[in-house]
DNA sequence: AAGATCTTCAACCGCATTTAA
DNA sequence: ATTAAATGCGGTTGAAGATCT
């Protein structure tokens, strides 16, 4: 999985890197820190950019490189991690010691990306989800706002799925919904959702003393897939991913 | 056995931000 | 305050190895 060596028109080495390259840039960084890394190949002679050294350095030569596959709690941490900061792999990378950003970018790209899109399904384990009273949902029928409440009661570290398929359980919800329906979701830890809000985990973390996570629905019609919840209309139904990526539990939302 | 296709990850590139002059 | 250089970041690429046909 390298990259051919080569050299460019400016005498500049490219392509993977060799033996005698990675230990005449180890020594010279070991002897002289790696404050300018502009300077750095000049003096370790090296035919490499500034660049090229630094992320060598970085990514494969510094002493604290941890190697090996991801333990189970280092990808529980980066599925975390990347649902409150995103994409941003050198602030993860602080959290997780001895791992690089490209590391931890290359593991989600080619690891985590396939995980992130649950659907649910009839074959999954339907368990009955604990919701909340009928008196924390409310309508406002002028506006068509639908507020009810989902109270759950998770651990430490459980991330949630949510997705409303309404016309049955098979129906493979995110797409069921016009898009003229807007599905909020806040709780303490978020009040404005962005991003994809199907494949987005909800992170429970050690602190959360609220279990609660407030869903509105807004749509400006009676959207027959996304209309608000009337009394009685009792076939809306509330998916519940709970756990890490595959465990469903499905549960009826409250009639209103 | 051999060619095709897929997966993985080291390394590159362009752009944004920070630092130094 | 301004500008250029240096650094850092994240998306993308390309080639080796793995797997499939």
């Amino acid at each position: 999985m390298a990259r051919t060596p080569y050299t460019d028109k400016n005498g500049v080495t490219k392509g993977t890197w060799t033996a005698e390259e990675d230990m005449r840039l180890a020594a010279y960084v070991a002897a002289h820190g790696c404050r300018n890394w502009r300077r750095l190949p000049k003096y370790a002679g090296l035919a490499r950019c500034g660049k090229s050294c630094r992320l060598r350095w970085l990514n494969y030569l510094r002493p604290d490189i941890k190697r090996g596959n991801f333990t189970k709690e280092e990808e529980d941490a980066i599925v975390a991690l990347h649902e409150s900061l995103g994409n941003k792999w050198s602030i993860i990378a602080t959290h997780l010691p001895g791992r690089t950003d490209n590391e931890i970018k290359n593991y989600w790209n080619t690891h985590m990306t396939k995980k992130s899109q649950p659907k649910p399904t009839t074959t999954d384990p339907a368990q009955p989800i604990v919701c909340s009273s009928n008196d924390s949902t409310s309508i406002d029928n002028s506006t068509h706002e639908t507020h009810f409440e989902v109270v759950v009661s998770p651990s430490q570290n459980d991330q949630f799925y949510l997705s409303l398929p309404h016309t049955s359980p098979t129906t493979d919800s995110p797409n069921a919904f016009s898009s003229s329906s807007v599905l909020m979701v806040n709780d303490i830890y978020q009040s404005d959702f962005g991003g994809d809000f199907w494949s987005q985990p909800f992170l429970v973390d050690a602190d959360d003393d609220y279990p609660k996570r407030e869903i509105y629905s807004t749509s400006t019609t009676d959207d027959p897939y996304f209309g608000p919840l009337y009394e009685g209309d009792n076939d809306y139904m509330l998916w519940l991913h709970y756990g890490l990526h595959n465990e469903l539990v499905q549960g009826p939302a409250p009639v209103c």
